[in-house]
DNA sequence: ATTTAGCACTCTCAGGTGGAGAGTGCTAAC
DNA sequence: GTTAGCACTCTCCACCTGAGAGTGCTAAAT
C-alpha cells in the first residue's frame, strides 16, 4: 500500500531533519519548524505508522523518530527532490578542471577534493581500470653499460616504463634501431596477443619483448590505488565520534585496498549514480554507512568511478548530485581529451 | 648534572613501561616487574628527583610518572639501546622488496605498508624530489589527428608525459623527425637552461619546446603526494580513542598535504634518522605526537624521506630501528638500479 | 648518609542515585 | 479523523561515594 501524502511528507522532513541535526526528531520539534498544519499528537500518529511500515525507528521509548534503512531507501528512491547542483557551483568546479594541466591523475586529485571538500565526506576516486591493455608504441632509452629504460605507450594513452637489464655485449647505439624492429613486431598487439605470438628468435629482441609482456601483466595485475580524500571530514561526523572503533574499522577497511568491497566492479555496469544504504553494503564494516557512486569512462572498457562515504545519515540530496556531475564531468573531460 | 647511574636507569625502565602499557607506571609496579635490588620508597625518591630534573611528570597527585618531553629526548639521546632490527626481519624485509617489480613507486608503497604493519603507527614514505630536472630525451607519438603524446624522460629516470595540441597542418608522420629535431636542441638541458634558451623560428618546434618547458614547470611544482599508510594503526593508539578531536585534527593535517609541516624539507639536508618529539614539531597539530624519519636518495639532488608519526609514547627503539633499515634500503634500490 | 617501613593523604575511576527534560502512547473529548 | 491532556519511560547530567592506586613525609634502620 502506497504512502498517503502526508505520511510520506512527515516521512521526508525526518529524513531532512536527522539529517541535518544528527539527533533524533520529535513530533513536536518537526511540527514548529516547518509550521505543519497539525498537531503533535496527530504527526505522533503518522510518525507510529510509518514505525509500523519498517520506515522509522525508535532509538528507546522517549526518543525522537530515526530513519530506518528502508527509511532511507525509500526517500532516495521516490521523496528526494530534483539532484542538480547549482549552476554557478556546477561552473565553479567546471572551472577549476580546466585550469590543471590536463592530465587524468590531476583531475582525479581534484575530483576527490572537491567532493571531500563540499560534502564533508569521504571521497574515493578510482582511476579507470582497462579491460586489455593495448600497446601502440615501444621506446627503449639506455641508462647506463647495460641498463635500459623501457616506455610502452598503451593505446589507452597510458605509459608504463620498466627497466630492462640487457645482455653482456649490447651495444646502446643499436636501441634506436632496435626499438624500431620490436615496434613493427608489437605495435597494435593486446595484452592477450601477445602472451599467444611466440618469441623472436634473437636473444636482444627477446629479452625486450618479455620485459613488454611483463610490464603489461603487472600493469594488469596491478591494483591502482584510488583518491581517498576527505579523512578528516568522515571522522568529524558525529557518529565516529561517539563510537571511535567504527571509525577505526573504517579506516583499516581503507588501509586493506580493498576497493571492491566497497564500490564492487561488478556495479560499475551501467551508468548513473548508485546508493548503497547500511547493511546492503558488502563489508561489513559498512553497515552503518552509505556509499554513493557512479562510474565514468569508456563503458566496458576503460571505467572507473567517482564516489562517496559517510554515515547512512549523510546528505543523499547533495551527495547524489555532486557525485553525478563529478562524474560526467569526468567523462566529459577524457572523451574531450583522450577521445574515448 | 648527568644523572646517577641508578636513576637514568629508572628512568629508562619507566619509559619502557610507559610505552608499553599506556599508563602512568608506579613505584611498586616497576619494582617488581623488573625486581629493582630498592624498595618502592627509594625509587619514589629517585622519581621525585627525576621529575625535579623535569624529565618525568605528574598528571595528577596519585598517579605514576609519565616521561616529559625532555624524559623521552633524553631517553632518545642517551639511553637508548642499540638500534638494529633483527637480521631475520631485515632479510624478510629485504626479500619483499625483491620481489616487487623494480619500480620506485612500487618500493615506496611497499616501505610505507612494512612500517605501518610492523610498528601500528602512521607511515609517510615521500618520494625523491629531484632539485634540478634535466632532460634526457624526448618523443612525440601521435595519438589524434592533431594531438600528440609527449614524453619527456629525465636524467633522474623520471618519466613525464603531456598531451599537446599541434597546430593546423601538421603531418603526423613528421613526428619521428620532429622528435629527432628537439632532442637535439634539449637533450642533456635542464630546466634552468632550458628557460633561458631562446625559442626556435619554427613554429611547429616551439610548439613543442614550450611543452617540454611547461611539463618540467609543472613537475618542479608539483608537490609529490607522500605514501601514507596506517591509518587504522594510529587511531587505534589509545591517546586517539581516549581524544578524538585530536585524531581529527591530525587526520586534517593529513588531508591538506602540508608535508613540509610534518618533515621540513630542510631537515633533509643530513643524513641518518631524526627524533622530532611533541612540541619541537612546527605544527601544533603535532604537540603530542612524535615524528621519526630519516632522508634516502641522492644527496641535495634527489631527496625522499621515510617516516613514521605517533604519539609521543611511542616505541622509539623500533621506529628508530625500522626507519634506519628502511631508509638505507630504498636507498640501496635506488642505486643499484638508478645508477645513484 | 642512604635506605626503608609505615601511614596519612590525594586523586581517579566506576558505579549508583536522583531530578530535569524530552518525547511518547493512550484515552477521552472534539 | 484530529486534538488536548496526562501518565509514563528513558536519557542525560550532576553529584556522591567507596575502592584502589600511588604518592609524600616522617621516623627508624642500616
Amino acid at each position: 500500500m502506497p504512502l498517503t501524502q502526508r505520511r510520506a511528507g512527515i516521512l521526508r522532513l525526518v529524513v531532512h531533519e536527522y539529517i541535518e541535526t544528527a539527533t533524533p526528531v520529535g513530533s513536536k520539534a518537526i511540527r514548529e519548524k516547518y509550521s505543519l498544519p497539525a498537531s503533535p499528537a496527530t504527526i505522533r500518529n503518522e510518525m507510529k505508522a510509518l514505525e509500523g511500515e519498517g520506515l522509522l525507528t525508535h532509538p528507546h521509548t522517549s526518543a525522537g523518530r530515526v530513519p530506518s534503512e528502508t527509511g532511507y531507501r525509500f526517500f532516495v528512491e521516490s521523496l528526494m527532490g530534483q539532484v542538480d547542483l547549482a549552476g554557478e557551483e556546477k561552473a565553479t568546479i567546471r572551472h577549476q578542471f580546466y585550469q590543471t594541466a590536463p592530465e587524468l591523475d590531476e583531475w582525479l586529485d581534484l575530483a576527490a577534493v572537491v567532493l571531500a571538500r563540499s560534502l564533508g565526506l569521504l571521497a574515493i576516486v578510482a582511476p579507470p581500470r582497462a579491460r586489455e591493455l593495448r600497446v601502440r608504441q615501444v621506446e627503449l632509452i639506455g641508462l647506463q653499460e647495460l641498463m635500459a629504460l623501457l616506455i610502452v605507450v598503451l593505446k589507452e594513452a597510458r605509459v608504463l616504463k620498466q627497466l630492462v637489464t640487457l645482455p653482456e655485449g649490447t651495444d646502446a647505439s643499436d636501441l634506436g634501431e632496435l626499438s624500431h624492429r620490436i615496434n613493427q613486431r608489437l605495435a597494435g598487439k593486446s595484452r592477450v596477443e601477445l602472451s599467444r605470438t611466440e618469441p623472436p628468435s634473437d636473444p636482444l629482441e627477446r629479452v625486450v619483448v618479455d620485459s613488454v609482456r611483463r610490464v603489461l601483466d603487472d600493469e594488469a595485475a596491478r591494483d591502482i590505488g584510488p583518491r581517498i580524500e576527505g579523512i578528516s571530514g568522515v571522522l568529524a561526523q558525529p557518529e565516529f565520534q561517539a563510537n571511535h572503533e567504527q571509525a577505526v574499522d573504517l579506516m583499516a577497511l581503507m588501509d586493506r585496498h580493498v576497493t571492491d568491497m566497497v564500490v564492487p566492479s561488478a556495479a560499475l555496469g551501467q551508468r548513473g549514480v548508485r546508493v548503497v544504504i547500511g547493511s546492503e553494503n558488502r563489508a561489513e564494516e559498512l553497515s552503518d554507512c552509505t556509499v554513493v557512486f557512479a562510474p565514468y569512462g569508456a563503458e566496458d572498457e576503460m571505467t572507473g568511478f567517482v564516489g562517496v562515504l559517510g554515515p547512512t545519515r549523510m546528505p543523499y540530496e547533495r551527495s547524489v548530485a555532486s557525485v553525478d556531475y563529478l562524474s560526467t564531468l569526468l567523462q566529459e573531460m577524457m572523451e574531450r581529451v583522450y577521445g574515448y
